[in-house]
DNA sequence: CAGATAAGTTTAGGCATCGAACTATTAACG
DNA sequence: CGTTAATAGTTCGATGCCTAAACTTATCTG
C-alpha cells in the first residue's frame, strides 16, 4: 500500500502537467487554447506547462493549423516521437523478446531472440535479458523513460517480485531488482508484470479496436492465461491473481495436471492437449490440418472450445465483462474456435439473454505480451510526466 | 466517467485536510505533532488545518494526554461525535430501516418500520422511505452529511440510477433524484447501492475482524447477493455488477429460475428454497429443527452448503479471495452450514492446497447493509473532509 | 485597410505550504 | 527551587503555481 503523501504546489503542476500532456496525447495537433479548453485551466497556465514539456522533449509544436474563419491559427502540438521512449521485454519460455514504443505508440523497433530459458537458472536468463535491454538502449538514439517486463508467472506488480514461474521453472526472483542491477537504467521504472496481463493492454491500446473496454484476453502458449480488463483498467485482483484461469477446473474427471489437481483448463485445452489430441507436432501442422477438414483436428479444436466456454463462461458470470478477445495461441485457431466457444458462452452465460457476449480474435497475436509492456512504459509517462520535465529543466 | 480537474491551491488543501483528518481517525487521541509526524505536513500546516476542522465541527481537541519525559504533552485530537453524521437507509422486500452512525463510527439511532414493499409502486415506497429520511434529521440534534441508500439491485453507483430490483418489481428507478426531491438534505451526498455490496462494507468496517481485507460476504434474505471487498475496497465489476452471484448456474439440472435459467444458485439455495426443502415456513422454525436435529433441516443445510460452496469456488478461485463471511439468514444458519461449505470449498478451490480458505460468521446479521450505507456515507465524509471545512469555514 | 476574432504572452495578485524562529509546557536534575 | 533539555504548538516571511485581465500577434472578412 502507498503511503497518502502531503501535497504542496509541486503536486499541483504535477497533476497539471499529467492533464496537458494527456490532453495532448489524446488529441494530436491540439492547441494551447484547445488544451486551456479541453483541461479547464487558463491560457496562461497551459503555456507554461506546455513550454516545460517541449524544453523537456515530451511534446513538439508544429505547424500552425488551418482553421476555419477568422482568427490566429493555433500551433499543433503533438506527443515527440523523438522523446523518452517505452521499452518492453518479455522473457518466455523459449525466446526473449524487446520492442521499443515512442510517446506517441508507434513502435520504434523490435527483435526477438529464441533462447531455451527452460534449462537454465533464473539469474543466468537475466544475463541475457540485461543483454538485451543493453543493445536495445544503445541502438535506440533517444531516451529510454520506462521498462516493463512480461513473464510468464505470478508478479507482485507493485514489488516487481516473481514469486513462481511455472513454466520457467522459477520461484521468489526479485526481476526488477536483478535488471536494475544488470542494466544502467538509471532511476527509470522498471514494471515487472505478468505476460498475459501485458497482452491484454496491448491488444487494448495498439489492437485497433474500437471502444473496446471490458474485455477478457485469453491468451495460450505454454500456460493459460487471462488478462482481464474493465473500463479500460487492467483488474489485479488481490496479489496479482486476478486471471489466472489456467487452473480452474473445467473436468473433475479430467486427467491430472501439473500443479496436482484434476482436471484444470491448462490440461484440457493448453497447447499440450491440443496437439495431443490432434496428434500432431505442432501449431503450424494443427492449422493445416484444420485447414484440410482433418477430423481428428476439428474434434481437438472442438474440444477446446468447451473447455474454453466452460471456465470464460465463469468469468463473464461473475465480472460481467461481455468480450473475450483470443490470443496466442488461440487467435491462430480462431477461425475454428469462434462459433463452438460462441455457442458455449451462450449456453452458460446468465446475461447472454439480454446482451450478447463477443467474441474477437487477437489482432497482436504473440506479440501482444511485448508491445503491452512497451506501452505500458509509455502510458506511465504520458500518466506523470513531471518527473521527467522537472529532471530535464530543473 | 469522472472528467479530471485542474488542480490548484483548493486542491492541495482539499488533500491535505483528508490526509489530516484521516491521521485523526485512524489514531485518536493523536496530538498536532502526531499528524505532522505522520503525514509528513509541516507543524504549522497542520496546525492551520486542524483549527479549521475544529471550527466546522469535524474534530475536536480534549485534555492533554499523558506522556513520558519531559516536553510540553500534545493535545488529543479525536473525531467530534457532535459533527456531521452518516444516514444509513435500507429499502428492504418488507422493511425499511434507517440507521444514523457519527463520524467516530458509533451508531447515534436506528429504526425498522416493517413495510410491505413488494406490493406497492416504487414511487409510493419512496414517499415512505423519503418520510423515514426525515424523521432520522429531525431527531438529530446534529447535522446529516451524507446519506447511503442500501437497495436490493442493480445499481449504477455513480449515477444512483437503480437500474432493475426483482424482489421488489421495480425497474428503471432513480432513487438518488427521488429522495432529493422528497427530502431537504441539501447538498448532501446521496449514495445508492446494492444491498449486499453495502452488507460487505458494514462487515468491513463494523464488523470487529481484525485485518479481514479481501473476502466475499454473502447475503441471503429474499435473493442471494455477494460484496466482494479486495484490498479494502470494494469491488464493483463493470456496470456494478460485482457479486451478482444469485444466477450463478450451479445445476443444469436443477428447477428453473425467475431469470428464466435453470438451477440458478438463488433457485438452489435461497432462502424460499432452504425452507422449502426442510418443509418449514420460516427461518425461526429452521433454526429451531436444525438444533433439534431434524432429518429433513440437516439436509437441506447440507445442500445449501454444497450448492453456495460450487458457485462460491468459482469466486475464489477466480479472484483468489481467501475468505468467505456468511452474513443475512446464512450467518443464522452457519453452525450447521460452517464445516461443509469448507469442505466443498477445499474440495474445489485451487489454492486451498497451500493456502486455506477461511469462513467465518457475520457479527452483524441483517443489521450489516444500513450500517453500511451510515459507514459509507461517514467515510465519505473523512476521506474528503474539505467541503465541509470550507462550507462551515468560508 | 478597418474591424472582428482567436491564439498566445505578460504581469500583478492570491493562496497554501514551508522553513525557521519563537513561545509554551513539562520532566529531570542538582 | 531554579536551570536545562525536550517536545508541542504558533507566528511570520518566503516560495511557487495558478488565475484573471490586459496585451500582442495573427488571420479572416468585407
Amino acid at each position: 500500500m502507498t503511503q497518502p503523501r502531503p501535497a504542496g504546489q509541486h503536486t499541483v503542476r504535477r497533476h497539471n502537467s499529467a492533464l496537458v500532456v494527456g490532453a495532448i496525447a489524446d488529441s494530436p495537433g491540439i492547441s494551447r487554447a484547445g488544451v486551456a479548453a479541453r483541461t479547464g485551466l487558463t491560457k496562461a497556465t497551459v503555456s507554461s506547462l506546455v513550454d516545460r514539456a517541449i524544453a523537456a522533449n515530451l511534446v513538439v509544436d508544429g505547424e500552425p493549423a488551418r482553421r476555419e474563419g477568422p482568427g490566429r491559427r493555433g500551433t499543433a502540438l503533438s506527443l515527440s516521437p523523438a522523446g523518452p521512449h517505452g521499452l518492453g521485454v518479455e522473457i518466455g519460455v523459449d525466446y526473449i523478446a524487446t520492442c521499443l514504443v515512442d510517446l506517441t505508440g508507434s513502435v520504434a523497433s523490435r527483435r526477438i531472440r529464441p533462447v531455451d530459458n527452460r534449462s537454465q537458472p533464473a539469474n543466468r536468463v537475466l544475463v541475457k535479458v540485461a543483454r538485451a535491454i543493453r543493445t536495445a538502449v544503445a541502438e535506440l538514439p533517444a531516451r529510454v523513460g520506462g521498462v516493463g517486463v512480461a513473464v510468464p508467472g505470478l508478479v507482485d506488480s507493485s514489488s516487481g517480485f516473481l514469486r513462481t514461474a511455472p513454466n520457467l521453472g522459477w520461484r521468489d526472483v526479485d526481476v526488477r531488482a536483478e535488471l536494475r542491477d544488470r542494466t544502467d537504467l538509471g532511476d527509470s521504472a522498471i514494471m515487472v508484470g505478468n505476460e498475459a496481463n501485458f497482452a491484454a493492454l496491448g491488444e487494448l491500446w495498439g489492437g485497433g479496436h474500437e471502444d473496446l473496454r471490458d474485455f477478457v484476453h485469453v491468451s495460450g502458449e505454454i500456460g493459460i492465461g487471462a488478462g482481464i480488463v474493465m473500463d479500460g483498467v487492467l483488474f489485479e485482483g488481490v496479489r496479482g491473481f486476478g486471471g489466472e484461469i489456467g487452473h480452474l477446473p473445467v473436468d473433475s474427471k479430467g486427467p491430472r495436471c501439473s500443479c496436482g489437481a484434476r482436471g484444470c483448463l491448462e490440461a484440457m485445452a493448453g497447447q499440450d492437449a491440443i496437439l495431443r489430441q490432434a496428434g500432431v507436432p505442432d501449431v503450424d501442422t494443427l492449422v493445416l490440418r484444420l485447414e484440410a477438414n482433418d477430423r481428428k483436428a476439428i474434434s481437438a479444436a472442438r474440444s477446446v472450445a468447451k473447455w474454453l466456454g466452460t471456465a470464460l463462461s465463469n468469468v463473464v458470470n461473475l465480472l460481467d465483462v461481455p468480450t473475450i478477445v483470443l490470443g496466442g495461441t488461440y487467435a491462430r485457431l480462431e477461425p475454428w474456435l469462434h462459433e463452438l466457444l460462441l455457442d458455449e458462452l451462450n449456453l452458460r452465460v446468465v446475461s447472454a439473454a439480454w446482451s450478447r457476449v463477443q467474441v474477437l480474435r487477437s489482432t497482436l497475436g504473440t506479440e501482444a505480451a511485448v508491445r503491452g509492456a512497451a506501452s505500458a512504459a509509455v502510458r506511465a509517462i504520458v500518466a506523470d510526466p513531471d518527473p521527467f520535465i522537472t529532471a530535464s529543466v530543473g
